[in-house]
DNA sequence: ATCAATAAAGAGTTAAAGGTCTTATTGGCA
DNA sequence: TGCCAATAAGACCTTTAACTCTTTATTGAT
């Protein structure tokens, strides 16, 4: 569904987010330490989010990455589209670049539900909500 | 969301099944041909579903792809676990492994709900239901 | 029997995703 | 000012997905 690049760059940033609650910056290795997730790959994505305005960082001593837009501003969707683009959000599920409503697949009707549901799943879900929910269970973000 | 060789093994099953219905088997080059899909590829998924018995095929002169079943009775479910394997309908969101109710990743509940929609698509269409989706546009399937 | 048409099989290639490593930069502090 | 700790940047490597090519096996028709 969403590429590990993605996958990876939303639990990053869930926890980055999280921490920055406390007014802290957070280091690359700390991050990647939390969500157990490799840190070189990790940090060229988090590096393309600050390029992007939706992370910020600071080099140096004490540095770290910190968001500073204000949580439920940020969406799911924003972050997916900053990493993996917009076409998950578009694509034919069968691949055809021709389909719409003139020219459906034959999966057309069909795959616009699912696509609608995971359309509004991220723009509901907000760095500010994936926050609250992160530490309902054990699992790391 | 589906891989290309899942892609391409819909389209092509659907072009095969609409075939059959005349009566006919149709050839790897024809199919596709019919859904402008590469023919090499294709030609090895649907010999690996031809081992799982979704499809039938015959060689030499006037042979081709067919299928037996009742096309009812081919749900895309089947047929997107022959190509791509069961992961996509339960692999969490954010990729961990240990997501579930009891340890919910902070996308959990409202991920569920998008992989239950895309679910419910592929028990709901079978290759029936594809054969009659396909020709209402002018798209290839 | 032979030939042509077809799928089967599998080795080989290319492109993209996933991941690592090395070398700048930068800011703070002694 | 010069060193240290941290990120930034990008080159590099590895693995997997996507796709092709070649050869073999099978079949039906002549």
């Amino acid at each position: 569904m969403f590429s590990k690049g993605c996958e990876y760059g939303i639990r990053a940033l869930t926890i980055i987010a999280k921490e920055g609650e406390k007014g802290q910056k957070v280091g690359i290795k700390d991050v990647c330490k939390q969500a157990d997730i490799p840190e070189s790959f990790t940090a060229k994505i988090l590096q393309n989010l600050v390029r992007k305005g939706i992370l910020n960082s600071q080099k140096g001593p004490s540095g770290g990455f910190y968001v500073t837009n204000n949580l439920s501003d940020i969406t799911l969707y924003e972050i997916v589209v900053a990493i993996d683009g917009p076409d998950v959000f578009y694509r034919c599920g069968l691949g055809l670049s021709e389909c719409n409503a003139e020219q459906p697949c034959p999966l057309h009707t069909q795959f616009e539900v699912v696509r609608n549901e995971l359309n509004a799943m991220c723009q509901i879900s907000t760095l500010e909500t994936l926050v609250d929910q992160l530490g309902l269970g054990t699992n790391k973000g």
